[in-house]
DNA sequence: TACTAATTTAAGTATACACCTAAATTTATA
DNA sequence: TATAAATTTAGGTGTATACTTAAATTAGTA
């Protein structure tokens, strides 16, 4: 007797190619660009195919973009002991990585926002926690930091940071990782 | 005997009424959500009456961006000798003044970019602009500054300005002008 | 007031989008 | 191999978009 999954085996296959079309799509031409016919054609299938699978193709997006944004933090729960060097490298780590989803990461931040009060939510949400991740790490660099500066450097990194991100999408020469570099001894070295 | 322009008169009243419309809705709804029929809505007029005046939606799209966008540098010639102070506090007002404005500013960068090659090149060109006046201002204030190290400076303020925009575009609460001015003290004091 | 040109309107077209459905096909298993 | 369930396909639907056009209306002018 298989297992049960082995009965969907085939739909779990499409169920992947579908995923990696909406994430290749994602990061080649942008969110806006990233329609249903789009993936399914990079898929192979048909649309009907396509909602065999999922409920909707937000749903395919989204699920795309939680597992693509999840590098940007290496240790989500906070357990481990990151330094803030740790935390920015997994950043830029993330960002020259997956070269489409800087752009990707930035539009949601920027766009989405204004149109679906649900992603609008997890963007905040997700924004909230890197800010007390980063703020936290910092503390920890420097015990003596009371909280509400150890969170306003914080923040001011992290907008830093997202500002590069932002200059590298406008100008794709810049170069991204020199700058952050620099930011970080910058912010490091401030007493 | 009346002026040439008499015979305009109501059509140029309602051009003004449609590009009042576009940057209302611009400011309020964003980019994605400024359709044509909205547009008309707001400026109580028919759509074919929009196509006696405008040649395309884009046509008065862009036409209230690149009104909307110039104070971002208050001399663009860059004839006078503004300081840095300047031109950070005129990009602060900007931004401060215009609170939608803000988000379609970033928009424009993270996202148009993709879809629209023209617009992606006009965004490039204000922005490669926008260093140079920066860079300039910051060597005016510190001639024995590098062209290159000026350059460098310039762009680290604008990135980190930029991400400050995007903070409070994602956290409505957050203090931008509290941040633009530490930032500029950071960066003025910086040797 | 009568004429002419500017303007507006009502009712379209064409296209792209997300999503649906019934029938055909494939797959795993008894 | 027969069967039933999972999967795919072909061909839709409805809706929103930007844009068009001919006829009606309005406004300036002689």
């Amino acid at each position: 007797m298989m297992s049960i999954m082995a009965r969907y085996k085939v739909g779990i296959q499409t169920r992947s190619r579908i995923l990696a079309a909406t994430q290749d799509l994602l990061a080649e031409v942008g969110f806006e660009a990233t329609t249903l016919k789009a993936i399914c054609d990079r898929a192979g299938i048909q649309s009907g195919s396509f909602y065999n699978l999922f409920r909707s193709k937000d749903e395919a997006v989204l699920s795309v973009l939680r597992e693509a944004i999840a590098p940007v933090d290496p240790d989500p729960a906070g357990e481990g002991s990151d330094s803030i060097h740790d935390l920015v490298y997994a950043y830029v780590d993330f960002i020259t990585g997956n070269t489409g989803m800087a752009r990707v990461y930035l539009q949601l931040a920027a766009t989405a926002a204004t149109t679906d009060e649900r992603l609008r939510a997890r963007v905040v949400r997700h924004h909230q926690h890197r800010i007390r991740r980063f703020s936290e790490a910092i503390q920890r660099g420097d015990p003596d930091l009371s909280i509400y500066d150890a969170s306003y450097r914080a923040q001011m990194l992290i907008a830093s940071l997202n500002g590069l991100v932002l200059e590298w999408t406008i100008l794709p020469d810049f170069d991204f990782r020199k700058y952050a570099d620099a930011l970080i001894a910058e912010r490091a070295a401030q007493g």
